[in-house]
Order: structure tokens, then sequence, then C-alpha cells
DNA sequence: TATTTACATACTAAGTTAGTAGGTATAAAG
DNA sequence: CTTTATACCTACTAACTTAGTATGTAAATA
């Protein structure tokens, strides 16, 4: 029950742009200097948000990446649906599930159901800008 | 970022002993007969449980496993606990973690223990009583 | 002594994770 | 037109995890 590398290096990836604000392109390599994260690792990551609509891309010199939108144009649910997964604490909860024969009579379904809404609805209340500017509650 | 199979099991496994209301000793088998689940991988799950107090057990013949509390004295946060592994989102939050360098100034740390605190008081909340009777709110 | 139970340990196939490696396509600059 | 700097693509891999199976041994009752 732990977020992937990728996940996190995805976040703080965005972060990481937009605390450039600049709205020109940003090489990766930079990113992953400045983040001490594999430049090569990244390279998988970058195209996972480019082609969901995250960040754009520019090839050739002087190219690189910069964010689609404006921070508080994210939710923290979207990214980590594209970099981590659906979040489904069990396989009867995904979107492409068949329906299980228990399900009727799942003592813990319930729980699970709970769970997922609790999590999604956390992820949706929080923003790029939010993280950037800290402003989450302890 | 989903449950095992080994605490959905477990959970499974506490609700039919509870479900039984008997104070003598079931067989294993015959709990794994009732889930259809494989018995000789309960006979791994099991273990687990007795070891932390959560089941008695009573070998050779008339033997097998019994709650070791009423259904009522089990938070649900115990039983993932042991079956499913400290629940960390991030490494940083693990207990025997050491600290991150990055800790002071990551933008992300607050909202993974903001995120951590939320499902530790959620499955807090809940007993073993509560999914047996269905008492899970939807 | 036979039977029934828990208990212990080793093994395995399949999948996931966190990368590394090597090359191609594109675009700007000289 | 050549060089350079970027994104992009695909394959590969070591280590780990998962969900079991297999083969016993120990204990307690009938």
């Amino acid at each position: 029950m732990t977020i992937s590398t990728r996940c996190r290096y995805a976040l703080r990836v965005l972060i990481d742009l937009a605390e450039q604000e600049k709205t020109d392109y940003v090489p990766i390599r930079e990113v992953a200097e400045r983040q001490q994260i594999s430049l090569k690792y990244l390279e998988q990551i970058l195209p996972i948000l480019r082609k969901h609509g995250f960040v754009l891309a520019l090839q050739g010199k002087g190219g690189g990446y910069r964010l689609a939108r404006k921070p508080h144009e994210y939710r923290i649910s979207e990214i980590l649906e594209v970099t981590e997964g659906e979040f489904a604490p069990v396989a009867c909860l995904a979107r492409d599930a068949k329906t299980c024969p228990r399900a009727a009579s799942c003592k813990t379904l319930p729980m699970w159901q709970g769970f997922a809404r609790l999590a999604r609805e956390y992820f949706e209340g929080i923003t790029l800008e939010d993280l950037v500017k800290q402003r989450i509650p302890v």
C-alpha cells in the first residue's frame, strides 16, 4: 500500500515546473538535476503526463516541457490516476471488474467502498497550487 | 494500491469465526470450504493471526481456531496492520524510516501525512462486529 | 495406534518496480 | 547543411512481491 516512485516523481516534476513560473519550455535534464532524479527514468514518466494533457512538450534545441494549465487547475486525484493507476483498494471496485459473485453478501465491500470514497474526495480536494504554496492543513 | 488477498482472506476468516458464535474450536478446513479459499494458503495466514493474539489455536483432533476476543474488540486497523503491514503511503512515513534529507522542504509530505491520518482514523473507527452486523454507512 | 488437527519450511510462476541502455525524430543555431 | 540539444521510443534487467503449492512434523484426541 505505497505510492510508487513513478507517481511521486511525477508530482515533483509538476511542482518543479510550477515553481519555475516561466512560460517557456524547461528541458527535462534541468528538472532531473534539480530534483536529483534519474534522467532516463523521467524520460519515461513525462510522456505519460504529456499524453494526458498535463504538460506540453517541444522537441529540439530550446525545447522541453511546460505546464499545460495553471497550477490551481490540476487536481491531485487526476495526477495519481494516470501515474499510479485507478485507486481501487480491492479488485471488485475497479472500473473494469466483473461483478463478484460474493458482492451481494460480502461483509467487507461497504468498508472498501467507504475507504475508496474517502481517498478520492481527499485527493480531489487538493490542487497542484495547494502543494506549491504549502497550503495543506496539518 | 490494492489490499492483498492475504489481508482480505484474514478478514473473511475472522468474520466467519465471529459468525459461528461458538465458543469451541473450528477447524480451519471448515472455514476454507465455506469461504472457498485454499486450505494451504489459510494455513499460512492463520499463524499470523495467532501470533498477534487475534485467534486461539488448539492442535489435534477436535482442535481448530476461535476468536480470542469479542468481535467489537477488534479494530480493523489492527488486522490490516498485521496482515497488510504498516500503512505508509510513502517510505518516509514508515516507522523505521530514516529521516529523508528532503523532508523539511518536501512539498508533498503534508499531503501524505494527511492521507495516512485519514486512513488510520477510518479503519480505527470500524470493528469486526461492525462488519459482521453490516453496520458500515454507505 | 490411528486420525485429525495445527504448525513449519521450502519452493515456484507470474507480475511489478525502478530503473538502465541504446537508438530515432525533431527543431533550432551556427 | 551540419551540429547540437532536446523529446521520444523500445527493449532489457535485477530485485522484489504475490498467491499460492508441496511436503512434511508435532500435538492431541478417540
